[in-house]
DNA sequence: CTTTTTGGATAACGTTCGTTATCCTATGAC
DNA sequence: GTCATAGGATAACGAACGTTATCCAAAAAG
Protein backbone atom coordinates (compact mmCIF):
# COMPACT_ATOMS: atom_id res chain seq x y z
CA UNK A 1 0.00 0.00 0.00
CA UNK A 2 1.54 3.19 -1.08
CA UNK A 3 -1.22 5.38 0.17
CA UNK A 4 -2.38 5.97 3.77
CA UNK A 5 -5.01 3.58 3.48
CA UNK A 6 -6.63 3.87 7.31
CA UNK A 7 -7.33 7.53 6.19
CA UNK A 8 -9.96 6.12 3.28
CA UNK A 9 -8.38 8.93 0.75
CA UNK A 10 -9.88 12.47 1.49
CA UNK A 11 -11.41 13.20 -1.77
CA UNK A 12 -13.59 10.35 -1.33
CA UNK A 13 -14.61 12.38 2.16
CA UNK A 14 -14.66 15.52 0.32
CA UNK A 15 -16.85 14.01 -2.32
CA UNK A 16 -19.40 12.55 0.05
CA UNK A 17 -19.21 16.10 1.73
CA UNK A 18 -19.43 18.61 -0.45
CA UNK A 19 -21.56 16.99 -3.87
CA UNK A 20 -24.26 16.41 -1.09
CA UNK A 21 -25.81 20.20 -1.30
CA UNK A 22 -25.61 20.15 -5.10
CA UNK A 23 -28.07 17.11 -5.43
CA UNK A 24 -30.17 18.47 -2.81
CA UNK A 25 -30.69 21.33 -4.56
CA UNK A 26 -30.74 20.46 -7.65
CA UNK A 27 -31.87 16.72 -7.48
CA UNK A 28 -30.00 13.64 -8.34
CA UNK A 29 -31.29 13.15 -12.47
CA UNK A 30 -30.18 16.92 -13.27
CA UNK A 31 -27.19 16.55 -11.31
CA UNK A 32 -24.28 15.92 -13.89
CA UNK A 33 -21.57 13.66 -13.22
CA UNK A 34 -18.91 16.50 -14.01
CA UNK A 35 -21.14 19.09 -12.42
CA UNK A 36 -21.09 16.55 -9.07
CA UNK A 37 -17.53 16.42 -9.20
CA UNK A 38 -16.78 20.25 -9.33
CA UNK A 39 -18.11 20.53 -6.58
CA UNK A 40 -16.03 18.40 -5.16
CA UNK A 41 -13.19 20.26 -6.15
CA UNK A 42 -11.93 17.36 -8.90
CA UNK A 43 -13.18 16.27 -12.40
CA UNK A 44 -15.41 13.54 -13.24
CA UNK A 45 -12.13 11.18 -13.46
CA UNK A 46 -11.33 10.95 -9.80
CA UNK A 47 -14.82 10.13 -8.94
CA UNK A 48 -14.84 7.22 -10.68
CA UNK A 49 -11.72 6.01 -9.03
CA UNK A 50 -13.88 6.02 -5.88
CA UNK A 51 -17.80 4.77 -7.09
CA UNK A 52 -18.63 2.73 -9.53
CA UNK A 53 -20.61 4.62 -11.16
CA UNK A 54 -23.67 7.63 -10.67
CA UNK A 55 -26.01 5.18 -8.60
CA UNK A 56 -23.38 4.01 -6.50
CA UNK A 57 -22.54 7.44 -5.65
CA UNK A 58 -25.80 8.06 -4.59
CA UNK A 59 -26.82 5.38 -2.40
CA UNK A 60 -23.37 6.67 -0.24
CA UNK A 61 -24.87 10.06 -0.22
CA UNK A 62 -28.47 8.96 0.75
CA UNK A 63 -26.40 6.96 3.65
CA UNK A 64 -24.04 9.32 4.90
CA UNK A 65 -27.73 12.12 4.58
CA UNK A 66 -29.98 9.94 6.67
CA UNK A 67 -27.07 9.37 8.87
CA UNK A 68 -27.04 13.28 9.61
CA UNK A 69 -30.60 13.71 9.67
CA UNK A 70 -30.58 10.93 12.76
CA UNK A 71 -27.62 12.43 14.53
CA UNK A 72 -29.20 15.70 14.56
CA UNK A 73 -32.26 14.38 16.16
CA UNK A 74 -29.90 12.14 18.43
CA UNK A 75 -28.74 14.78 20.07
CA UNK A 76 -32.18 16.22 21.39
CA UNK A 77 -32.56 14.80 25.00
CA UNK A 78 -35.85 12.57 25.56
CA UNK A 79 -38.12 13.59 28.31
CA UNK A 80 -37.97 17.41 27.20
CA UNK A 81 -40.71 18.64 25.70
CA UNK A 82 -38.93 22.10 24.90
CA UNK A 83 -36.10 20.77 23.44
CA UNK A 84 -38.37 18.55 21.32
CA UNK A 85 -40.48 21.52 20.02
CA UNK A 86 -37.44 23.55 18.90
CA UNK A 87 -36.13 20.68 16.95
CA UNK A 88 -39.74 20.56 15.72
CA UNK A 89 -39.63 24.36 14.83
CA UNK A 90 -36.25 24.24 13.24
CA UNK A 91 -36.80 21.54 10.66
CA UNK A 92 -40.46 22.97 9.86
CA UNK A 93 -38.61 26.90 9.53
CA UNK A 94 -38.83 28.75 6.57
CA UNK A 95 -35.14 28.40 6.50
CA UNK A 96 -35.26 24.81 6.03
CA UNK A 97 -37.50 25.29 3.59
CA UNK A 98 -35.63 28.10 1.71
CA UNK A 99 -32.47 26.30 1.78
CA UNK A 100 -32.79 22.16 0.86
CA UNK A 101 -29.11 22.23 0.16
CA UNK A 102 -28.36 22.38 3.70
CA UNK A 103 -31.21 20.28 5.19
CA UNK A 104 -32.44 16.76 5.27
CA UNK A 105 -31.91 14.80 2.34
CA UNK A 106 -35.61 13.41 2.79
CA UNK A 107 -37.95 16.14 1.23
CA UNK A 108 -35.67 16.50 -1.60
CA UNK A 109 -34.52 12.99 -2.67
CA UNK A 110 -36.98 10.38 -1.53
CA UNK A 111 -39.16 10.07 -4.72
CA UNK A 112 -35.57 9.62 -6.47
CA UNK A 113 -34.87 7.03 -4.06
CA UNK A 114 -37.96 5.26 -4.90
CA UNK A 115 -37.04 4.92 -8.89
CA UNK A 116 -33.46 4.05 -7.94
CA UNK A 117 -31.66 0.60 -7.83
CA UNK A 118 -31.76 -2.27 -4.60
CA UNK A 119 -28.53 -0.82 -3.48
CA UNK A 120 -30.06 3.11 -3.00
CA UNK A 121 -33.07 1.84 -1.59
CA UNK A 122 -31.34 -0.36 0.94
CA UNK A 123 -29.33 2.48 2.31
CA UNK A 124 -32.03 4.83 2.36
CA UNK A 125 -34.35 2.08 4.23
CA UNK A 126 -31.16 1.78 7.16
CA UNK A 127 -30.92 5.21 7.14
CA UNK A 128 -34.68 6.07 7.44
CA UNK A 129 -34.81 3.35 10.48
CA UNK A 130 -32.40 5.17 12.32
CA UNK A 131 -34.04 8.33 11.98
CA UNK A 132 -37.33 6.74 13.39
CA UNK A 133 -35.53 4.91 16.18
CA UNK A 134 -34.05 8.75 17.73
CA UNK A 135 -37.79 9.90 16.51
CA UNK A 136 -39.12 7.39 18.58
CA UNK A 137 -37.32 7.93 21.57
CA UNK A 138 -38.97 11.38 21.38
CA UNK A 139 -42.25 10.39 20.92
CA UNK A 140 -42.03 7.44 23.28
CA UNK A 141 -44.59 5.34 20.31
CA UNK A 142 -43.48 3.78 17.09
CA UNK A 143 -46.53 4.57 15.17
CA UNK A 144 -46.62 8.03 16.51
CA UNK A 145 -43.08 8.42 14.90
CA UNK A 146 -43.89 7.03 12.00
CA UNK A 147 -46.63 10.12 11.94
CA UNK A 148 -44.13 12.47 13.38
CA UNK A 149 -41.86 11.77 10.35
CA UNK A 150 -44.01 11.52 7.43
CA UNK A 151 -45.76 14.79 8.82
CA UNK A 152 -42.80 16.88 8.36
CA UNK A 153 -41.19 15.33 5.69
CA UNK A 154 -44.35 16.10 3.44
CA UNK A 155 -44.51 19.15 4.86
CA UNK A 156 -41.36 20.61 4.46
CA UNK A 157 -41.50 18.76 0.87
CA UNK A 158 -44.91 20.77 -0.22
CA UNK A 159 -43.94 24.10 0.98
CA UNK A 160 -40.87 24.01 -0.86
CA UNK A 161 -43.42 23.33 -3.73
CA UNK A 162 -45.56 26.33 -3.20
CA UNK A 163 -44.64 29.88 -4.44
CA UNK A 164 -46.58 32.36 -1.97
CA UNK A 165 -44.37 32.68 0.97
CA UNK A 166 -47.75 33.31 2.94
CA UNK A 167 -49.78 30.27 1.81
CA UNK A 168 -46.12 28.19 3.03
CA UNK A 169 -46.26 29.93 6.66
CA UNK A 170 -50.06 28.64 7.12
CA UNK A 171 -49.03 24.84 6.36
CA UNK A 172 -45.63 25.05 8.31
CA UNK A 173 -47.72 26.71 11.47
CA UNK A 174 -50.39 24.18 10.99
CA UNK A 175 -48.08 21.56 11.05
CA UNK A 176 -45.90 22.80 13.62
CA UNK A 177 -49.19 22.61 15.88
CA UNK A 178 -50.20 19.18 14.77
CA UNK A 179 -47.04 17.37 15.22
CA UNK A 180 -46.63 18.60 18.61
CA UNK A 181 -49.58 16.86 19.45
CA UNK A 182 -47.55 13.65 19.03
CA UNK A 183 -45.22 14.49 22.12
CA UNK A 184 -46.19 12.79 25.01
CA UNK A 185 -46.76 15.11 28.16
CA UNK A 186 -48.89 17.48 26.10
CA UNK A 187 -52.20 15.71 25.22
CA UNK A 188 -53.66 16.96 22.23
CA UNK A 189 -56.40 19.09 24.94
CA UNK A 190 -58.39 20.10 21.62
CA UNK A 191 -61.23 20.72 23.58
CA UNK A 192 -59.42 23.40 25.70
CA UNK A 193 -57.78 25.33 22.50
CA UNK A 194 -59.74 24.56 19.46
CA UNK A 195 -60.15 28.20 18.90
CA UNK A 196 -56.48 29.07 19.19
CA UNK A 197 -54.16 27.36 20.25
CA UNK A 198 -51.14 28.49 21.67
CA UNK A 199 -48.06 28.32 19.68
CA UNK A 200 -46.44 31.51 20.87
CA UNK A 201 -43.21 29.49 21.94
CA UNK A 202 -42.97 27.70 18.42
CA UNK A 203 -40.49 30.66 16.72
CA UNK B 1 -61.14 28.06 -38.57
CA UNK B 2 -60.46 24.58 -40.35
CA UNK B 3 -60.48 22.68 -37.94
CA UNK B 4 -62.99 21.69 -34.85
CA UNK B 5 -61.37 24.25 -32.55
CA UNK B 6 -64.45 24.40 -29.65
CA UNK B 7 -63.02 20.56 -28.52
CA UNK B 8 -59.70 21.97 -28.39
CA UNK B 9 -57.37 19.32 -29.97
CA UNK B 10 -57.87 15.62 -29.15
CA UNK B 11 -54.44 15.17 -29.00
CA UNK B 12 -53.72 17.61 -26.06
CA UNK B 13 -56.39 15.89 -24.14
CA UNK B 14 -54.28 13.00 -24.88
CA UNK B 15 -51.12 14.01 -24.19
CA UNK B 16 -52.25 15.14 -20.65
CA UNK B 17 -54.06 12.23 -19.97
CA UNK B 18 -51.42 9.34 -21.01
CA UNK B 19 -48.12 10.79 -20.58
CA UNK B 20 -48.89 11.87 -16.54
CA UNK B 21 -48.68 8.07 -16.15
CA UNK B 22 -45.20 7.75 -17.28
CA UNK B 23 -44.02 11.19 -15.69
CA UNK B 24 -45.06 9.93 -12.07
CA UNK B 25 -43.65 6.51 -12.38
CA UNK B 26 -40.18 7.81 -13.98
CA UNK B 27 -40.01 11.23 -12.76
CA UNK B 28 -40.26 14.60 -14.73
CA UNK B 29 -36.31 15.14 -15.30
CA UNK B 30 -35.84 11.37 -16.18
CA UNK B 31 -38.88 11.67 -18.60
CA UNK B 32 -37.14 12.61 -22.62
CA UNK B 33 -39.92 14.83 -24.66
CA UNK B 34 -40.02 11.73 -27.11
CA UNK B 35 -40.27 8.92 -24.72
CA UNK B 36 -43.11 11.51 -23.03
CA UNK B 37 -44.84 11.89 -26.65
CA UNK B 38 -44.73 8.60 -27.34
CA UNK B 39 -46.72 7.49 -24.16
CA UNK B 40 -49.33 9.29 -25.79
CA UNK B 41 -49.21 7.97 -29.37
CA UNK B 42 -47.83 10.74 -30.99
CA UNK B 43 -44.05 11.96 -31.78
CA UNK B 44 -42.04 14.97 -30.26
CA UNK B 45 -43.45 17.32 -32.94
CA UNK B 46 -46.49 17.06 -32.38
CA UNK B 47 -46.31 18.07 -28.48
CA UNK B 48 -44.19 20.98 -29.65
CA UNK B 49 -47.31 22.10 -31.54
CA UNK B 50 -49.34 22.04 -28.13
CA UNK B 51 -47.06 23.15 -25.94
CA UNK B 52 -44.58 25.23 -26.08
CA UNK B 53 -41.53 23.16 -24.09
CA UNK B 54 -41.23 20.39 -21.65
CA UNK B 55 -41.74 22.45 -18.92
CA UNK B 56 -45.04 24.14 -19.91
CA UNK B 57 -46.06 20.62 -20.27
CA UNK B 58 -45.30 19.72 -16.64
CA UNK B 59 -47.11 23.16 -15.73
CA UNK B 60 -50.34 21.71 -17.22
CA UNK B 61 -49.44 18.03 -15.91
CA UNK B 62 -49.34 19.26 -12.55
CA UNK B 63 -52.44 20.86 -13.30
CA UNK B 64 -54.58 18.06 -14.27
CA UNK B 65 -53.29 15.69 -11.52
CA UNK B 66 -53.84 17.71 -8.47
CA UNK B 67 -57.45 18.33 -10.33
CA UNK B 68 -58.01 14.55 -9.76
CA UNK B 69 -56.69 14.04 -6.56
CA UNK B 70 -59.23 17.48 -5.29
CA UNK B 71 -61.78 15.39 -7.11
CA UNK B 72 -61.21 11.98 -5.34
CA UNK B 73 -61.33 13.71 -2.29
CA UNK B 74 -64.75 15.87 -3.50
CA UNK B 75 -66.78 12.75 -3.76
CA UNK B 76 -66.28 12.24 -0.03
CA UNK B 77 -69.37 12.72 2.09
CA UNK B 78 -68.48 15.31 4.67
CA UNK B 79 -69.47 14.56 8.43
CA UNK B 80 -69.02 10.58 7.30
CA UNK B 81 -66.05 9.31 9.74
CA UNK B 82 -66.12 5.79 7.96
CA UNK B 83 -66.33 7.21 4.57
CA UNK B 84 -63.42 9.44 5.63
CA UNK B 85 -61.43 6.56 6.89
CA UNK B 86 -62.14 5.04 4.01
CA UNK B 87 -60.29 7.32 1.71
CA UNK B 88 -58.04 7.52 3.79
CA UNK B 89 -57.40 3.72 3.90
CA UNK B 90 -56.90 3.98 -0.04
CA UNK B 91 -54.53 6.85 0.00
CA UNK B 92 -52.51 4.74 2.47
CA UNK B 93 -52.81 1.59 1.36
CA UNK B 94 -49.98 -0.78 -0.38
CA UNK B 95 -51.66 -0.40 -4.00
CA UNK B 96 -50.98 3.15 -4.36
CA UNK B 97 -47.91 2.64 -2.85
CA UNK B 98 -46.61 0.00 -5.79
CA UNK B 99 -48.72 2.15 -8.69
CA UNK B 100 -47.35 5.82 -8.79
CA UNK B 101 -48.22 6.06 -12.31
CA UNK B 102 -51.66 5.29 -11.51
CA UNK B 103 -51.90 7.44 -7.91
CA UNK B 104 -51.92 10.80 -6.70
CA UNK B 105 -48.82 13.14 -7.96
CA UNK B 106 -47.85 14.55 -4.73
CA UNK B 107 -46.04 12.23 -3.26
CA UNK B 108 -44.46 11.50 -7.00
CA UNK B 109 -43.83 15.11 -8.54
CA UNK B 110 -43.59 17.77 -5.66
CA UNK B 111 -39.72 17.66 -4.86
CA UNK B 112 -39.01 18.33 -8.81
CA UNK B 113 -41.76 20.82 -8.99
CA UNK B 114 -40.23 22.79 -6.40
CA UNK B 115 -37.23 22.82 -8.70
CA UNK B 116 -39.09 23.61 -11.65
CA UNK B 117 -40.11 27.63 -12.61
CA UNK B 118 -42.74 30.26 -11.96
CA UNK B 119 -45.52 28.58 -13.91
CA UNK B 120 -45.28 24.81 -12.34
CA UNK B 121 -44.71 26.58 -8.89
CA UNK B 122 -48.63 28.69 -9.55
CA UNK B 123 -49.69 25.26 -10.90
CA UNK B 124 -49.19 23.18 -8.15
CA UNK B 125 -50.21 25.88 -5.20
CA UNK B 126 -53.48 26.60 -6.81
CA UNK B 127 -54.00 22.17 -7.50
CA UNK B 128 -52.90 22.41 -4.19
CA UNK B 129 -55.33 24.79 -2.57
CA UNK B 130 -57.85 23.06 -4.08
CA UNK B 131 -56.90 19.58 -2.87
CA UNK B 132 -56.50 21.36 0.61
CA UNK B 133 -59.98 22.85 0.56
CA UNK B 134 -61.38 19.29 -0.33
CA UNK B 135 -59.42 17.89 2.85
CA UNK B 136 -60.78 20.80 5.35
CA UNK B 137 -64.15 20.13 4.50
CA UNK B 138 -63.93 16.63 5.88
CA UNK B 139 -61.39 17.59 9.13
CA UNK B 140 -63.07 20.52 9.78
CA UNK B 141 -60.30 22.47 10.18
CA UNK B 142 -57.59 24.11 8.33
CA UNK B 143 -54.76 23.47 10.41
CA UNK B 144 -55.85 19.50 10.59
CA UNK B 145 -56.21 19.95 6.86
CA UNK B 146 -52.64 20.86 6.22
CA UNK B 147 -51.03 18.22 8.68
CA UNK B 148 -53.45 15.38 7.43
CA UNK B 149 -52.30 16.00 3.67
CA UNK B 150 -48.37 16.60 4.94
CA UNK B 151 -48.73 13.04 6.80
CA UNK B 152 -50.40 11.17 3.77
CA UNK B 153 -47.98 12.38 1.17
CA UNK B 154 -45.25 12.13 3.11
CA UNK B 155 -46.05 8.45 4.26
CA UNK B 156 -46.96 7.20 0.59
CA UNK B 157 -43.54 8.97 -0.86
CA UNK B 158 -41.13 7.14 2.40
CA UNK B 159 -43.01 4.34 1.69
CA UNK B 160 -42.47 3.91 -1.87
CA UNK B 161 -38.35 4.35 -1.27
CA UNK B 162 -38.23 2.01 1.19
CA UNK B 163 -37.13 -1.45 0.02
CA UNK B 164 -38.66 -4.27 2.53
CA UNK B 165 -42.85 -4.92 2.21
CA UNK B 166 -43.01 -5.28 6.36
CA UNK B 167 -41.47 -1.74 7.24
CA UNK B 168 -43.92 -0.29 4.69
CA UNK B 169 -46.52 -1.53 5.72
CA UNK B 170 -45.80 -0.73 9.61
CA UNK B 171 -44.87 2.74 8.30
CA UNK B 172 -48.84 3.11 6.44
CA UNK B 173 -50.46 1.23 9.51
CA UNK B 174 -49.41 3.79 11.78
CA UNK B 175 -50.25 6.65 10.05
CA UNK B 176 -53.66 5.38 9.11
CA UNK B 177 -54.21 5.09 12.45
CA UNK B 178 -52.69 8.43 13.57
CA UNK B 179 -53.95 10.24 10.54
CA UNK B 180 -57.41 9.16 11.72
CA UNK B 181 -57.46 10.57 14.75
CA UNK B 182 -57.51 14.23 12.95
CA UNK B 183 -61.18 13.27 11.62
CA UNK B 184 -63.66 15.05 14.16
CA UNK B 185 -66.33 13.25 16.26
CA UNK B 186 -63.73 10.84 16.64
CA UNK B 187 -61.00 12.72 19.63
CA UNK B 188 -57.97 11.13 19.91
CA UNK B 189 -58.99 8.91 22.86
CA UNK B 190 -55.11 8.35 23.20
CA UNK B 191 -55.59 6.95 27.38
CA UNK B 192 -58.44 4.85 26.25
CA UNK B 193 -56.61 2.94 23.59
CA UNK B 194 -52.84 3.37 24.24
CA UNK B 195 -51.62 0.29 23.69
CA UNK B 196 -53.18 -1.55 20.94
CA UNK B 197 -55.59 1.39 18.90
CA UNK B 198 -58.80 -0.47 17.08
CA UNK B 199 -57.77 -0.42 13.37
CA UNK B 200 -59.24 -3.49 12.45
CA UNK B 201 -61.40 -1.35 10.02
CA UNK B 202 -58.55 -0.01 8.45
CA UNK B 203 -58.14 -2.65 5.31
C1' DC C 1 -62.12 20.55 -57.51
C1' DT C 2 -59.05 23.73 -55.78
C1' DT C 3 -57.08 26.26 -52.14
C1' DT C 4 -55.62 27.08 -47.58
C1' DT C 5 -54.16 25.76 -43.29
C1' DT C 6 -53.84 22.97 -39.18
C1' DG C 7 -51.75 19.14 -36.82
C1' DG C 8 -49.08 15.72 -37.44
C1' DA C 9 -44.32 12.92 -38.68
C1' DT C 10 -39.51 13.11 -39.77
C1' DA C 11 -34.97 14.32 -39.36
C1' DA C 12 -31.44 17.10 -38.01
C1' DC C 13 -29.24 20.61 -34.85
C1' DG C 14 -25.92 21.42 -31.09
C1' DT C 15 -25.50 20.03 -26.09
C1' DT C 16 -24.98 17.41 -22.49
C1' DC C 17 -25.11 12.95 -20.58
C1' DG C 18 -22.55 8.72 -18.07
C1' DT C 19 -18.71 6.12 -18.86
C1' DT C 20 -14.16 4.60 -20.31
C1' DA C 21 -9.45 4.79 -21.96
C1' DT C 22 -5.29 7.09 -21.62
C1' DC C 23 -1.89 9.86 -19.73
C1' DC C 24 0.40 12.24 -15.91
C1' DT C 25 2.21 13.09 -11.32
C1' DA C 26 3.26 12.70 -6.76
C1' DT C 27 4.39 9.45 -3.29
C1' DG C 28 5.61 5.32 -0.38
C1' DA C 29 8.64 1.23 -0.82
C1' DC C 30 13.04 -0.72 -1.34
C1' DG D 1 17.85 7.25 -6.13
C1' DT D 2 14.96 4.26 -8.43
C1' DC D 3 10.72 2.08 -9.19
C1' DA D 4 5.96 0.84 -8.94
C1' DT D 5 1.53 2.47 -8.42
C1' DA D 6 -2.55 4.90 -6.48
C1' DG D 7 -5.17 8.80 -7.53
C1' DG D 8 -5.71 12.42 -10.17
C1' DA D 9 -6.68 15.24 -14.95
C1' DT D 10 -7.82 15.06 -19.74
C1' DA D 11 -10.17 13.80 -23.66
C1' DA D 12 -12.95 11.04 -26.28
C1' DC D 13 -16.84 7.80 -26.92
C1' DG D 14 -21.74 6.81 -28.41
C1' DA D 15 -26.20 7.77 -26.75
C1' DA D 16 -29.84 10.63 -25.44
C1' DC D 17 -31.31 15.16 -24.48
C1' DG D 18 -34.69 19.47 -25.74
C1' DT D 19 -35.63 22.05 -29.54
C1' DT D 20 -36.31 23.57 -34.29
C1' DA D 21 -36.86 23.39 -39.27
C1' DT D 22 -38.99 21.08 -42.85
C1' DC D 23 -42.10 18.29 -45.07
C1' DC D 24 -46.62 15.97 -45.56
C1' DA D 25 -51.44 14.53 -45.23
C1' DA D 26 -56.02 15.55 -44.32
C1' DA D 27 -59.88 18.38 -44.08
C1' DA D 28 -62.76 22.69 -44.04
C1' DA D 29 -63.93 26.73 -47.15
C1' DG D 30 -64.95 28.60 -51.45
Amino acid sequence: MRYPDHQKSKTREALLEHTAAHVKAKGFASSGVDAIAAAAGVTSGALYKHFSGKEDLFAALVSTQLERTALRFASVPANDAASAQKALAAYLSLAHVDHPEQGCALPSLTPEVARSGEAVRQAFQEGLLDVHAQIAKLTQSDAKAWSMISQCVGAVMLARAMNMDDARHKLLLAVKQEAATLLPGRGPARLKARQKPVTAELK
